[in-house]
DNA sequence: AGCACGCCGACT
DNA sequence: GTCGGCGTGCTC
């Protein structure tokens, strides 16, 4: 019998974005499984490609004179289960993209990993030669050679896709220039460091407190019954969630199911991994961003194999392909690193809860400070909740102390550390007892601007404002660009130019001017830029090295100090001040976690909170450390705008090369986008288009962006929206002479800037 | 993405 | 006339 099998071919254009049909050859017949990885003959030129495949069939619907063969099945080729394809295409129809981005999203890493990093274009010849050339391809009126090699010729070396897309240069002209021998194309590769493997010491078996074990027996009763859920395990700091994720997994395990472990990025918490290793022995695995492609690709085999039970990692761990899932725990459920910034633009949530269906499994969303998205759907019912309300050291919650600096400038106090700040710092100095500054923003002193005219110094390429560091440079935190620092303002000449707010290097300064002795520590992304510098910052402070420790959020996130006893925040508008729907949000739990650092010993903690607008809800409710105040206030804003999680947002992005192209088709997509809106529907059900705009951000490495957004509340609808603009978008596309212009989606976007 | 086909200007 | 670059269309 002939069968046929659907291929997805690994070339990321929407315009080959779907299933080719392919005969099996009679060596493969059997061998070959749904997801499997193969080369297929491709195009014209019948070049081998990979590809993936999705279905095989007995039925062919192609014309059987035109269909091939499949040539080969790829050696070591990872496989992907059934339900990693399902996964895919719910990522795909959920978030946007391509399905071979959603493919490559699922797939286990050693396919894609090992993928080219970075090709760019070099000049081969010497610059005479190429001088030369540039003159022959002039002559002979060779106007895409003449528009490379001049390029080349200033530039020395260029990105492949700048070459290909900006310059409208086909590969067949580079092909023609590299076969002549005068420009070379060079592929880049990124290589990993392995990790060290972890020695393992037996756990002992905790006693868990009422609520830990009323939560474990809800879980495990439900799961047991045949009703698994989605669970939203609100525990206030301190509390013991993880000996509840301990407790739950250890059940699962010994019913023979696996469980996935979710962590945000940033915080691979030491602590808490390694009571996992002690719990779980070589059963359990770790995967993070350290681990080489092929060490990853061995943790997904060993996970296929069922040598493990437990693997705990980043969003991507959602993807590892355990045959019975039984549990999806995520730690700090409200953290944005669970929300992936690059197409697909999938939030691990959502598709833990969809994993999950497939499963048959539970899903645990663990946080002190819920994200709104988890909160509203436990109070809608779609999830259940359990509580941890009470602290197992038993210390009580910290003193908050909010200050207004707009008073205390009024009182003539022109320093960045208010009166009551210096009052607690010196008496803990004086104690011996350890401190924590914290301030959201890195670099030494924010945006430098000129007072007379309001002039403020940007980045050529990016449209970002310059940080200013110590030294006299200006540097550009998106693409590095760096100049000196400007004395004299260039736009109106007066000298009144100056940096503007204070960065955690001027916090460090200023602290060290006012107590001479203290010892300090800095944590920020250019102090902890070297690796494991994170961890080892975070250890020197644990064992007293410094006094106080200085930095941006990462220092607040899930790190126990017995000996902290005061927190500051220096200035709790910056974050609120961001012209972003969820700025309430992230401040309040910013606050929360912050003073949540605070004496976790047996000593009590205090915390101060400085800010500008200190009648703001969410710095009122942090404060009081209410959550339920604050949910509700937050929740009125979001209903009434619109906003998640009451209504949904898609977040429509435009990468283009030209500003003016870039903005007309986003107004072409904005109109497409109207097709959606119904002026007959009542407002409240009727979909809404925001935009287009500049985006924040508007200029980064040359690319311009745009932005729109479409709100409903119904999230179906906007899918609609979405597969209608991708359609439209394929379309536009195949026109003549159209300019390289990306367009990404992003739904209920985490960061609107 | 990348290959072939076909159009159009330049040169024998 | 032909040669060869460059845009366009299609790929099971």
């Amino acid at each position: 019998m002939i069968k046929y099998a659907d291929v997805i071919i690994d070339i990321s254009h929407e315009k080959v974005d779907r299933a080719f049909q392919y005969r099996i050859p009679e060596r493969l017949l059997g061998k070959l499984e749904a997801g499997m990885c193969v080369t297929v003959p491709f195009g014209r030129g019948n070049t081998p490609r990979r590809g993936y495949v999705t279905d095989i069939t007995e039925k062919c619907t192609f014309d059987p004179c035109k269909i091939k063969e499949i040539q080969d099945l790829v050696p070591g080729g990872v496989g992907v289960e059934d339900f990693q394809i399902r996964l895919a295409g719910w990522i795909r129809r959920s978030y946007g993209g391509t399905m071979i981005q959603a493919l490559k999203t699922v797939l286990p890493a050693r396919n894609t990993v090992k993928k080219v990093e970075h090709k760019k274009v070099l000049l081969s010849l010497g610059r005479e030669e190429g001088i030369s050339l540039l003159g022959e391809c002039q002559r002979k009126k060779q106007a895409a050679r003449v528009r490379l090699l001049r390029e080349l010729l200033s530039e020395g070396e260029l990105p492949y896709e700048l070459v290909t897309g900006k310059l409208m240069v086909s590969p067949a002209v580079i092909r023609g220039l590299q076969g002549m021998g005068a420009v070379r194309v060079e592929v880049l590769q990124s290589f990993r460091n392995p990790v060290k493997r972890q020695q393992e010491v037996q756990e002992t078996e905790k006693t868990l407190s009422g609520e830990q074990q009323a939560a474990v027996e809800r879980v495990m009763k439900d799961y047991d019954g045949g009703d698994p859920g989605t669970y939203l395990l609100r525990g206030i700091t301190g509390s013991g969630k993880t000996e509840v994720y301990i407790r739950l997994a250890r059940e699962m395990v010994s019913r023979g199911r696996q469980v996935i472990v979710l962590i945000p990025e940033i915080a691979l918490t030491y602590q808490t991994l390694l009571r996992f290793y002690r719990s779980f022995g070589d059963r359990v695995s770790v995967l993070n961003s350290t681990l080489s492609a092929g060490e990853k690709y061995d943790q997904c085999e060993r996970a296929r194999g069922g040598e493990i039970d437990v693997i705990i990692g980043p969003r991507s761990a959602l993807f590892v392909p355990f045959p019975q899932v039984g549990l999806i725990l995520m730690d700090e459920e409200h953290e944005a690193s669970y929300k992936s910034e690059s197409t697909p633009k999938y939030h691990a949530r959502e598709t833990a809860v969809y994993l999950a269906s497939l499963h048959g499994a539970s899903v645990v969303l663990g946080s002190a400070t819920p994200s709104m998205e988890a909160s509203y759907r436990a109070r809608k019912g779609q999830y259940r909740q359990l509580f941890l309300t009470r602290r197992l050291t038993g210390g009580s919650l910290p003193r908050v102390y909010t200050v207004d600096l707009r008073e205390e400038l009024k009182q003539g106090n022109r320093s960045i550390f208010s009166r009551k700040l210096q009052e607690l710092l010196a008496d803990r100095l004086e104690k011996g007892q350890q401190s924590m500054l914290f301030i959201n923003r890195r670099g030494f002193a924010g945006f430098v601007s000129c007072r007379a005219c309001g002039y403020v110094m940007k980045c050529p390429h990016c449209d970002v404002s310059l940080s200013q560091h110590r030294g006299e440079r200006l540097v550009c935190h998106y693409c590095g660009y760096e100049t000196p620092n400007a004395r004299l303002c260039p736009e109106c000449g007066s000298g009144y130019i100056s940096g503007f707010r204070a960065g955690t290097q001027q916090i460090e300064e200023r602290l060290q001017a006012l107590f001479p002795a203290v010892r300090i520590l800095r944590m920020d992304a250019d102090t902890t830029r070297a690796k494991d510098s994170h961890q080892q910052i975070l250890a020197a402070f644990a064992a007293g090295e410094a006094d106080v420790l200085v930095g941006t959020q990462m220092i607040v996130k899930g790190h126990d100090f017995p000996n902290v006893t005061l927190v500051g925040v220096l200035a709790a508008d910056l974050s609120l001040s961001v012209g972003d729907y969820r700025a309430g949000e992230r401040t309040f739990q910013l606050l929360t976690q912050a003073a949540g650092r605070a004496g976790r010993g047996s000593e009590p903690g205090e915390v101060v909170v400085q800010t500008y607008q200190p009648e703001h809800y969410a710095i009122t409710h942090a404060a009081a450390q209410d959550y339920e105040g604050f949910y509700q206030e937050e929740i009125l804003y979001r209903e009434m705008m619109g906003y998640p999680p009451a209504a949904h947002m898609l977040a429509v992005q435009i990468y283009a090369a030209s500003e003016e192209a870039g903005g007309r088709l986003a107004a072409l997509l904005v109109r497409q986008a109207g097709e959606y809106v119904d002026p007959a529907q009542p407002l409240a059900r009727r979909t809404v288009i925001v935009g287009p705009a500049p985006a924040g951000i508007g200029k980064v490495n040359d690319i311009f962006r745009f932005v729109f957004y479409v709100k409903d509340r119904d999230y179906d609808r906007l899918i609609l929206v979405k597969d209608g603009l991708e359609a439209w978008m394929t379309q536009w596309q195949s026109g003549p002479r159209r300019p390289q212009i990306n367009l990404q989606f992003d739904f209920d976007p985490m960061n609107t800037l």
